[in-house]
DNA sequence: GTTTAGAACTCTAGAACTGC
DNA sequence: GCAGTTCTAGAGTTCTAAAC
């Protein structure tokens, strides 16, 4: 995938870094005016003119025009604008606007626009988007587009066509998710330029294989989640115009494990510093959308303790939660894998796992619980016989059943409900049946610690140092670890000192093979 | 089970434009 | 100059799923 954007940076016609908005741009030739919105100051003016006047004499709007160091014609037309605007608000909404009708019932389009627009954004999409093949291709949502599809008919933003249809129950698109790649060419764009123009946007589609609309999304999301932070932390305001003052520390590392400060706490060992399964021996990366805050957590967040930053700072960071992070293919793989065969793996093969794939115990815990609650979830609703749905995507066998494309556990949403009901609910319940077996469940769920704050999981009652312990249960489940693992004698197995001795074992067993 | 981040979306305002 | 349209920004909402 070719870094779309080191090269647009040098590029003429992209907005310089310190001009991060288009009308702070001094913008060369683009093929369409880059946006603008008149300043505060500007409208004060235009408004004040307004009221004591609606029409006034060209040499006043000129004067002010050259006052407000406006173009004249920009003035004339923000009168005709505000007339037109305030005609329509005296009528009191009676205006028929397609703004104003409900989405589920779009009204008939202007005749004449609906051809030139419809096909217009109809060829760009299939040249630069081609999400329509992306659909097909992952999701659900391409065989939620009737082949019926009215092509004359579309509602709002063109891109949002396919959302529409004259009955009244299209489903909500399949939400997209970005990759680690994605995420980090777009952030690499919104940190030189948070407003790309749209042939920046439509470039950064095809480059990285997004929709148009998801990376629009996307920036509007980061705007706003910069502004709130901005607003709820004025501490941490940016330095005004400089975008790039934004991301203080937008370096993030992937690690499987805490950094050094703060290793497991279960594991008094210096956290490895590189993946087994990265050749070149690098850090290995977290999600992007991973915060550094990740080796230093706290309780809760608190909004003060925003970064103005739609990715937060170092120092505001380190009190919020982690970022939300998406298993890697290769880590989603592993986990298929065991939960094929267990959906209640114990904490050694979680464990295991964790440091075959290079991600958190607790995450892999994580992992399990949700698909585990999913399930549950989905299992219940299957008895209430609501799902209708056809989730083609995913498949019939029970695991990637509930597994949306996305890598992450689908059962219950509302816009992946499945329709193999019959098939997966069954195989569900088989899990169901050994997941919800009481206390060892409870057990398996209470020792794993989550990271960083995770306590030590309570002395088990459930051992008593004169029963023998059950071996059985490592080769029933296939147990991944060495044999001297499961010999462990008989008064290890009590609380914390298991787990450590576990993790120890595992991780001494990693390190050595 | 609950909380929360983030993606997707709706809705609205307004800047710019076209055709009459 | 007006009516109508296109397109985008931004605020707010909904929903999913990761984290707790």
């Amino acid at each position: 995938m070719p870094p779309p954007f080191d090269s647009w940076a040098s590029e003429p016609q992209f907005p310089a870094i310190h001009n991060p908005h288009p009308s702070l741009q001094s913008s060369a030739p683009q093929s369409k005016k880059p946006r603008h919105r008149h300043s505060p100051h500007q409208l004060a003016a235009l408004n004040d003119l307004f009221d004591r006047n609606e029409h006034p004499p060209l040499e006043q709007r000129t004067a002010l025009a050259d006052r407000l160091g406006m173009e004249t014609k920009t003035v004339n037309a923000w009168f005709q604008n505000k007339r037109a605007s305030s005609k329509k608000r005296v009528r009191g909404g009676t205006v028929a606007s397609y703004e104003s009708q409900p989405i589920n019932t779009p009204p008939a389009p202007h005749p004449s626009s609906v051809p030139h627009d419809f096909h217009r954004n109809h060829d760009m999409d299939d040249i630069l988007d081609d999400e329509y093949a992306f659909d097909t291709q992952h999701s659900r949502s391409a065989s939620a587009i009737p082949s019926d599809y009215p092509s004359s008919f579309y509602a709002g933003h063109p891109d949002q066509a396919h959302f529409y249809t004259e009955s009244d129950n299209m489903p909500r698109r399949m939400r997209m998710r970005t990759s680690s790649e994605q995420t980090d060419e777009l952030k690499k764009l919104y940190s030189i330029n948070p407003h790309p123009t749209t042939e920046q946007r439509q470039m950064l589609a095809a480059s990285i294989g997004m929709r148009y609309q998801s990376i629009t999304n996307w920036f509007q999301n980061q705007r706003s989640l910069a502004k709130k932070r901005k607003e709820g932390d004025p501490e941490q305001s940016p330095i005004l115009g400089s975008p790039r003052a934004e991301y203080p520390h937008e370096t993030r590392h992937y690690s499987a494990f805490p950094p050094p400060s703060h290793p497991h706490p279960s594991l008094g060992l210096p956290p490895p510093s590189t993946h087994p399964s990265l050749a070149n021996g690098s850090v290995m990366r977290r999600s992007p959308s991973i915060s550094s805050s990740m080796e230093d957590r706290s309780p809760r967040r608190s909004s003060s303790h925003r970064s103005s930053t739609p990715y937060g700072s170092l120092a505001s960071a380190s009190f919020n939660r982690p970022r939300r992070s998406r298993p890697e293919p290769y880590q989603l793989d592993a986990l298929k894998e065991l939960f094929s065969k267990t959906s209640t793996p114990t904490i050694e093969e979680r464990s295991a796992l964790a440091l075959e794939v290079g991600m958190d115990v607790g995450k892999v815990t994580n992992w399990f619980r949700n698909l585990r609650q999913m399930a549950r979830k989905r299992a219940k609703k299957s008895g209430s016989g609501d799902d209708e749905d056809d989730d083609s995507f995913m498949g019939r066998d029970p695991y990637s059943a509930s597994i949306s494309r996305f890598g992450t556990p689908s059962f219950g949403s509302s816009s992946s409900s499945m329709n193999d009901d019959s098939i997966d609910a069954d195989d569900y319940d088989v899990h169901l049946a050994h997941s919800d077996n009481g206390s060892e469940d409870e057990y398996q769920e209470a020792v794993t610690p989550s990271p960083g704050t995770s306590p030590s999981p309570p002395p088990t009652t459930s051992v008593d140092s004169s029963r023998t312990p059950d071996y059985s249960r490592f080769e029933r489940r296939n147990s991944p670890y060495p044999v001297q693992f499961d010999k462990v004698t008989v008064n290890q197995f009590s609380g914390v000192k298991v787990e450590d001795a576990l993790l120890l074992l595992s991780f001494h067993h990693h390190i050595v093979h």
